[in-house]
Parts: C-alpha cells; sequence; structure tokens
DNA sequence: CTGAAAGCGCTTACAG
DNA sequence: CTGAAAGCGCTTACAG
C-alpha cells in the first residue's frame, strides 16, 4: 500500500496525493475530499523513510539526558516528548553518564543521524563552549543558561539558578543560621551546580561571611547515594553547621539520610534545604524546604523554542522561567 | 557527502561502497581497506533514510513507558537504550499516561512507523490479549509476563510477582505479623499489581488468614502522592494493622509519610515492605524493606530477548530473573 | 488545480 | 570481486 495506490483508487495523480497528505493549499476541495477517503479506507500510512530522504530532513529530535537517575530531567521528559508528539515530531532519547561529553555525543549523532533538532537536559556550557560550533540544527539546553555562548542555534531555558540560590540563604539566615554549608556539584564546571554555588556565596558575602570551600562546601553528583556519602564527610568535618543547602533534591535527601545516620535530627539539629521540589523532598520526613523550577513549563518552553526554530527558522532564545522558594519543614528558627 | 563521492574518491564503484558499508564478505581486501579510509577521511556517514527505505527496513525500536512517574522504568530505560545502542539500534521512547491503552499506542505507531521492535516498560495483559495480534514486529514486554498470552511474537522478562508478594507476606508473618494491609494497584488489572495482590493473597491463605479486600486493601498508583492518600485511607480505615505491604516502592514512600501524619512511628507502631529497591527504599528514614528486582538485569534480558528476535527471528521467550528480599530497617518484630 | 518526471541516497540482483 | 542499473516511496519543480 503506497502512494501510487492511493493514486490509482482515488483517480487522481501521486502528485495530487502528496500535496493533500502534506496539507498544501494547492488542491481542490472535490480531490481533498475523495483522497483522504481513500487514505482513511485503506489505513494509508506514508513511508517515512521515502518522505525524509525527499525531503532532506531529518528523522526526529534527539534528547540527550545527562546523568541517568536526575529526577527533575525525568519529569520533564515526559511532557517534552508529549509536546513535541502533538506537534507530530518523534524524540529519541540518549542518556548519557555523568561524565560523557554530551556535545561530542550529539555531534556524531547529528553526523549518523541528522536530527531536526536537539535538546540537551543539563550540559555543561564549557563543552558546549568549545565544540558546539560543529552543530548546525537547531537546539536547547534546558536548566542550564546559553545565553552567554552566543551560538545563534542554541536556545536554552532555565530559572535563575544564582538567584534562586541566593534566596536559600537568605532563607536561612533569616531563619537565624549563621553557619550554612553547601553541599553538591562541582565547583571546576560553569553548569548550574556552580551558579547555585556561586548564588550562595554571594548571599553570604553580602552578609558578611565569606563561604569556606575547604570546610564548608562538598562537592558530589546529584544522586541519593553520592548525597549521602558526601553529607557524611560535611557533618563529620564541620560539625558547628546549623544549616546545610543541598544543591540538588536528590543530595538532599541523601543529606536527610546521613543526617539521621551521623544521630542529628532534621531540623531539630541541623537544618536542610535541597533543590528541584522532586517528591523525593514532598513526602520525605521531614518534608524538605526546596526550590521548585517546573518541570513541565519548562518543558513547554523548550519545546516552544525548538519547534519555532526548526520550523520558522526562529532565532534562539534563552527564556527564564520562574523559581520559587517552598517552605517546608526541614528548616528551623534559631 | 554522498555514497556516489565515497565511490569517486575512492575509486570503486558504489555498489562496493555499499557493501563495505554493510559488511559483506564478497569485497576485496585492498578495496576494503582504500574505502574504509576514504569513508574515515571524509567523516562520511550513511543516509539512514535511504538505508531503511530500500531495505525496507525500519528506523528504529520504539519503548514504550507506562506512566510516568515509575522510577523503575526510568532506571530500566538507560541500560536498555545503552545496550540497543550498542547494537546499532536507536530507541524512540513514548511515555504513556496510566490510563492510555499501551497496545492501540503501539498500533498506530507500528503503522506510522514501522518500528523493527517494539519494548513495553510495563502493561495490562488484558489489553494485550485483547489486540495484540494486529502488532506484527517482535516485542518485549518488560517487569510483566505474556507466556500466558501465547502470542508468537510477544516475549517478556519479569521476576515471579507472585512469588516475590508471597514472599513478603512470609517475612512479615516471620516477624510476627497477623493483621497485614495491602496498598497499592488495582485489583481488577491482570498485570503485575494484581499478581503481586494474589501472591500476598496466597501466601496469607497458606497461613489461614483471608485477606479482606474491603477493609485491609487500598488500590492505588504506583506514585508517591497516591501512596500517600492511599495510606491514609487505609491506616484510618484499619487501625489495628501492625504491617503494610505496599505494592511499589514509591507507593511505600508515600504511606511513611501518611504514617508520619497519622503520628504513626514506622517500624514502632506500623512496620512497612515496599517493592523495587528504588533509592526511594535505600535512603528514606528508616530505610524500607523491599523486593529488589535488578533494573539492568532487566533491561539486559530485554534487549538480548529483542534483538534475538529482530536479527535472528528467534521465537519469543518468556524468561523469569530472580528477585531479592533486602531487608532494611522498616519491619520489627512484634 | 493537476499530472508526468526527476531525483533524494542508498541496496541488491544481474552480469561480467 | 566489481560495476551499471533498477528501484525503494516519496516530494517538488515544471508544464499545462
Amino acid at each position: 500500500m503506497d502512494i501510487r495506490d492511493i493514486a490509482t483508487r482515488s483517480g487522481y495523480g501521486v502528485g495530487t496525493v502528496s500535496r493533500v497528505i502534506n496539507g498544501q493549499p494547492n488542491v481542490s476541495d472535490r480531490a481533498r475530499k475523495r483522497i483522504l477517503a481513500v487514505m482513511e479506507e485503506c489505513g494509508y500510512e506514508p513511508n517515512s523513510n521515502a518522505r525524509y530522504l525527499k525531503m532532506r530532513a531529518q528523522t526526529s529530535v534527539a534528547a540527550f539526558v545527562m546523568g541517568v537517575g536526575n529526577r527533575l530531567f525525568d519529569d520533564i521528559l515526559g511532557p517534552l516528548q508529549a509536546r513535541l508528539a502533538e506537534a507530530g515530531e518523534d524524540v529519541v532519547v540518549t542518556y548519557l553518564d555523568d561524565d560523557a561529553l554530551e556535545v561530542r555525543a550529539a555531534i556524531d549523532y547529528q553526523q549518523a543521524r541528522h536530527p531536526k533538532g536537539m535538546v540537551f537536559l543539563g550540559g555543561e556550557p564549557r563543552y558546549f563552549a568549545e565544540s558546539f560550533h560543529e552543530i548546525e540544527v537547531p537546539c536547547v539546553l534546558v536548566t542550564n543558561s546559553a545565553a552567554e555562548l552566543g551560538f545563534p542555534n542554541l536556545s536554552s531555558v532555565t530559572i535563575d539558578n544564582e538567584s534562586a540560590a541566593a534566596r536559600v540563604v537568605e532563607h536561612l539566615w533569616e531563619h537565624g543560621h549563621r553557619r550554612i554549608g553547601v553541599l553538591g556539584g562541582n565547583r571546576a564546571s560553569n553548569g548550574i551546580s556552580s551558579e547555585r554555588l556561586r548564588g550562595a556565596e554571594r548571599a553570604l558575602r553580602e552578609r558578611g561571611v565569606e563561604l569556606d570551600l575547604e570546610r564548608d562546601y562538598e562537592p558530589c553528583p546529584f544522586l541519593e547515594s553520592s548525597g549521602y556519602e558526601a553529607a557524611r564527610r560535611l557533618i563529620a568535618r564541620a560539625s558547628d553547621l546549623t544549616a546545610v543547602f543541598a544543591l540538588g533534591d536528590a543530595i538532599a535527601f541523601g543529606a536527610l539520610r546521613a543526617a539521621a545516620d551521623e544521630g542529628l535530627s532534621v531540623p531539630g539539629d541541623l537544618s536542610l534545604v535541597g533543590f528541584d521540589d522532586t517528591s523525593l523532598s514532598q513526602f520525605s520526613v521531614p518534608r524538605i524546604t526546596t526550590v521548585r523550577q517546573g518541570a513541565s513549563l519548562l518543558a513547554d518552553r523548550s519545546a516552544h523554542a525548538l519547534l519555532a526554530a526548526m520550523r520558522e527558522g526562529a532565532p534562539a532564545t534563552h527564556e527564564v522561567v520562574p523559581f520559587e522558594l517552598v517552605e517546608r519543614e526541614s528548616v528551623r528558627t534559631i
């Protein structure tokens, strides 16, 4: 059952059939109606390989997910693929190890598959700066800003991570905390973790305290297990901390467990704040105060930016969506 | 840069180039070496649309994920796509709402995209029985058995959910619990939740107690929030329960929170067991006793079965992989 | 508005 | 072992 069968059965030529498939205007109503009816009756679906081959277009959009265990990314992925599916786009997702070079992976992928567009869930700006110029298709970086990078085909949608982190510190400060530790991420990176770290440092500095990176900060990946280990180290080393700001909910969740293992109650002995508002912080005991970034809003805006770039050649945009500090039960006033 | 360019530059014909691309044997070593070198030098990658069009083959394998928030599925997806990628297969993933008809979605997808194979992460056997016969490509159902269904192109890999649930009840029983409630899933379904429920009922019955479905069972989706709500209802209704078996970790995690909100300590006032061994049960306070099913083992075996069916036309297999009860801190002896 | 024809980049008999 | 040619199922100028 191919386009020729439909042409024969409907009494029109393949050209006309093709035009109705593609919703082009220059077809008579009569022809359109008839052809649609025949296609319907035959359950005909155009062969996408042939279409894409001709249209010199690409098979789908590729999504690269940084790190396997990231809940927020999983939460974004669902809505994202839904939005894209509504627009008729498939998404092929690739999970990358935390230490994989996402831009390299994307370049290889582009070479092999010629996607129409790509989206990066997370990513390290440094790698983008180095090699993103090899990428030609419209892309969007999600949860991390690409504004500074200035590539014409790289949009981004993100919250203001630095301000959000500063807000957390402000919140802790208002509740009387002066000895605040920070947990997670990686100083060398210039991704979200360093933005958040910077925000925390700035807010502290504005209040006259300099964050002691050697003592009161402990880096770690955004995983429950890593958060657990890192928190144990931090707590052991800096036992005078009254509050810990974990740069991600998964880390905070691990830290909550670590505190329990150290015999510390949260928030009795130690206050804790997370980041992302996943179900981890919503249902833990105690519920963890955190920063919400809306997964479906991020997904929406990302799909929008990508589609606009893919379809209308819209220029790259850098959208900053709002965040919200959600106060729960893990911070006490001292 | 297409196959003709490579042909010209290497001094061979396109047929020969095509043969080396496809690793066919009837090419001289000299030709192969030369052509490979030219391809390498040009960074040439064959156009997959053209290949698939000619090979009348399909673009990729499709994965359907039932429900958006399922951690276990997310954990399977990563390794699964990695295995498949090693074998040169893309995977296009589609997230389905909990109430979506996965087999219908797959039929539509097959119609539209002609995938080489499909994998279902979760799924309702009833729907498979009804309409899977419309599906022609090799498929595998993961975390749920398709053995009873008897379709020649539907493999499955799963643990023995019924035995695992029975094991949980046995464990609770050994610790002195006689009033055991069950939380989660859906009685009408005949998917994993009903298997687990059945296992629990059986184990209870073997010990002379009949599970009161109206009083000591509360159905719910496999989400933290649903587990929370369901647990509150169950606890309010059947306050004499000494233990609750949640049919999933997410549910257990929600239940842990619900217990806290009811002023019940776990395991002091109420013992709790989950299912899946996600990080939710690993790092919660208390850590939750649960059943481990190995995500990467499930992924491995599924990829294996699918590949065998796709490449060698291997018949459907129904593999049962081991589970393990992992004892933690949420069950006390009474 | 419509059809006939060329061609997208490959693979695969068919000859040699 | 290798090349020339046909054709996979579409789309898109080009005529009309």
